[in-house]
DNA sequence: TCTTCTATCAGTAGTATTTTCATTTGACCT
DNA sequence: AGGTCAAATGAAAATACTACTGATAGAAGA
């Protein structure tokens, strides 16, 4: 899961990105508008928390551009103003949730982990597909009730599918998704190739219905047999 | 597309070889001056990037040769020397776009496509004719909607046929212009041949109302019923 | 520290693209 | 019509890409 950090003061991020990261989230952040407006409509984040008083523009505005775009975001607004007015009007302009400051950490991550959940889980923390359960909260993966322990790409990537079921996943993405912005301009996935392996590997060996099927020259997709 | 680049530098070179030939390009390079103007003055580029800063004389002379030729060349002037005045003398005598160094690769790309589409499709990076069309920023082409999948040279071919429709293309130009100058001296065209054959089955198997014709002992011409 | 996880390397298999080959078809000219 | 060369064809061979694998070294975490 990616979030996208619009935050300028440094401590604030520090903080803020440490409690997500604990929390297996992929952070990435920007400190201005400007740079924030690149990132989202360069990248795909699940969440996006932003500070509405930041130097160069409130992010008010953001919002109203966010609102204009097709694809529909998942924000939380942080802000120091707790004045009543703000936060109806972030609301309104489709902010998912708000949160004043200061807040408590384990606020904030249960605030995001329920926006994602309700945006991009429809509800469930815990997909169920072919014998294969998978829980977004805790991280887990249980075949036919056994446990299977993945690690922190692996299941990352098992759930990207998994949400993403039977459709066709390009490897720019993919890598964009679980990897984050580090691989710009990269167009070397080695490295998808030793974790696509080692997952198809612990499915297999513990008898999932699944299949990540490799699409030539495009990408995966996971069939559900 | 084929690009012309003029740089002394090796390693400036290889950099950018790499990322214009990730991009589909075809790249042919001039080491100096006199190397250029030969290239240039035998071959057809669709953009000219031009390094003023050669041993061997400035760019600028070359720039100015360039714009008494009837034939108008596109030309990306990359330099060193970030001054305002150079930067105006290089527009002045016909340049299409100026880059100072240190860039990033992508920008170069970027504006060569962008020069590219300003000379030669007056705007737009898709070219529609009759029921086909053409994006040449994303190598593809739909017939009636339909996506038409063309390998590389098959979509270089037909791209080039389609910005000069109606008008006789020689195999030679052919030849140069999609194989680059490895062809120099050849007088065996097997290899056109074959791609026109591939090329003409998969317009003809789309319903495209396209036809590349051959005329007899001279060489083709993209015809629009 | 020791263990686990992740990225990278070198080699290989699998697949698609491009060129070559041998042969046939068709156009042009006298 | 018949000779000659250009162009087209199907198939095979050569080349270039893409994906996969096992091993390993470096990074991160306990």
């Amino acid at each position: 899961m990616k979030i996208l950090l619009i935050e300028d003061e440094a401590e604030m991020r520090k903080v803020i990105i440490e409690s997500l990261e604990k929390e297996r989230f992929l952070v990435e952040t920007a400190h201005d508008f400007h740079a924030a407006w690149d990132k989202i409509s360069t990248y795909d984040y699940d969440c996006i928390l932003l500070d509405i008083m930041l130097p160069g523009g409130s992010g008010l505005s953001l919002l109203d551009e966010l609102k204009k775009m097709k694809k529909q975001k998942s924000v939380i607004i942080i802000s120091a103003k707790n004045s009543v007015d703000d936060k109806v009007k972030g609301l309104n302009l489709g902010a998912d949730d708000y949160l004043a400051k200061p807040f408590h950490l384990a606020e904030l991550t249960a605030r995001v982990k329920s926006v994602i959940r309700r945006r991009t889980l429809e509800g469930h923390a815990v997909i169920e597909l072919k014998n294969v359960s998978i829980d977004m909260d805790n991280h887990t993966v249980h075949v036919q009730n056994q446990p299977l322990t993945l690690n922190r790409k692996e299941f990352d990537i098992l759930s990207y599918f998994v949400s993403n079921k039977n459709r066709l996943i390009n490897k720019t993405a993919l890598a964009e998704h679980i990897w984050g912005d580090h691989t710009d301009q990269s167009d070397d996935f080695e490295f998808i190739y030793s974790q696509i392996k080692n997952l198809r590997k612990k499915l297999k060996d513990s008898g999932a219905d699944l299949e990540i099927q490799a699409v030539y020259g495009l990408g995966y997709k996971l069939v559900t047999d």
